[in-house]
DNA sequence: AGATGATCTTTACGGCGTCCAGATATACTT
DNA sequence: AAGTATATCTGGACGCCGTAAAGATCATCT
């Protein structure tokens, strides 16, 4: 009846019920982790029929891309908070690589879904290999300012790669408590992932020639 | 009716179930991959009832573990012929990273299997870190073989576990079709991984102070 | 106002993991 | 050798799951 004429155009019955599926899937996921996250259970959460999310999404994986974008941007916000945050050039990676690994460590599930919920294994969703803030960009363009040579492309390709192959297993392997005396050995769990990666000097080196 | 007086004493209906169970699985888990590895599909390909196998394993995670055991010995293997075959000591950790990253490509759903499988994700099998022959002791007998103080014991470890991470980002990375121009600008799949290892140092570094 | 089409519900199907009751074959006891 | 116990397997059932089809409902356009 009154023109509730927001700028985005919403849908019709629910509201946006796209919006809350993902939402109801995210809660979900931090409540009972990725096992409970069913399409039945999101669309339940969202008091919705089981059949309604097909309207939305063309399957349960598209529902999961979706997760697994937010869960993208979300990392893409951290990379680039510890960026900034970090004091000097040469903490610059390595702040990266545990910002990388604490954003895993504190949203277990969703990370699994990023990496996992993507209906084509064979690639990881095209913006985060493309998008200038994308994880990977930012791995690369700290890189460069730390002192790498940007026109050697494949170089600075191969050394991106590896401190994100680096960070992710990493990011994989932290939660194992087979680590646990390694950590309280060190202190701290930081201390853990700092020590990891000064071992991997990629993190560690001064990449100026 | 004759004396099949094996050593072993096989069980009675079937003749080794359990067995066949495993060996069902990972048929079907080459041929129609990790999605298609329902413990019914399971009971199908070796000819039982759907509830044959509850006789044998507790549920469908037991069978996965004892599927992932067997994934984890064959990886055992494949590092300890890389480790003979690497002629100089200087190649012989970043022959152990290869060949981690190549079990993982040829075997990618039981290589998935072995994280994902168990039951309990918050560690990994214990034999994994604690046999003779694990693939976490080789790497870190490797270290010491190339150099490293094997009396700095918190040092060997954040060094072994650096390895370890490293190369299971690898492998979860490799598959990624994002990497194929890299590739090809190499020449090949194993001097992409080749390169990865050497952008992280701890492969290529001569670890003798 | 009426038509259109997007949104949601109801119902249904086959597959899943798992449990239970019964059948069957082996092993143990005597 | 016979009989009992026990391990193994089958058949059927339950409540989940993902998904499809058909009908109901409601916002929007003409």
């Amino acid at each position: 009846m009154s023109e509730t004429a927001a700028a985005e155009p919403r849908p019709y019955h629910h509201g946006d019920l796209s919006r809350a599926l993902i939402d109801a899937a995210r809660r979900l996921l931090e409540s009972e982790g990725p096992s409970a996250l069913s399409l039945r259970a999101v669309a339940r959460e969202a008091g919705v029929s089981p059949a309604a999310p097909y309207h939305h999404f063309k399957d349960k994986g598209e529902l999961l891309e979706a997760v697994a974008t937010e869960g993208w941007d979300l990392l893409n916000d951290s990379l680039s908070a510890a960026r900034k945050s970090a004091h000097s050039v040469k903490d610059k990676l390595t702040a990266l690589g545990v910002a990388y690994v604490v954003f895993a460590r504190e949203n277990p599930s969703l990370y699994r879904i990023m990496y996992d919920g993507s209906r084509n294994k064979d690639e990881l969703p095209s913006h985060v290999h493309l998008e200038d803030d994308s994880a990977y960009c930012q791995v690369r363009d700290t890189l460069v300012e730390a002192g790498a040579d940007p026109s050697d492309e494949i170089a600075l390709e191969l050394a991106t790669t590896a401190a994100w192959c680096a960070a992710h297993g990493l990011a994989e392997m932290a939660s194992f408590k087979q680590f646990d005396t390694l950590k309280a050995a060190l202190g701290s769990e930081e201390a853990f992932l700092r020590g990891v990666f000064e071992h991997m000097k990629i993190f560690a080196d001064d990449h100026r020639k």
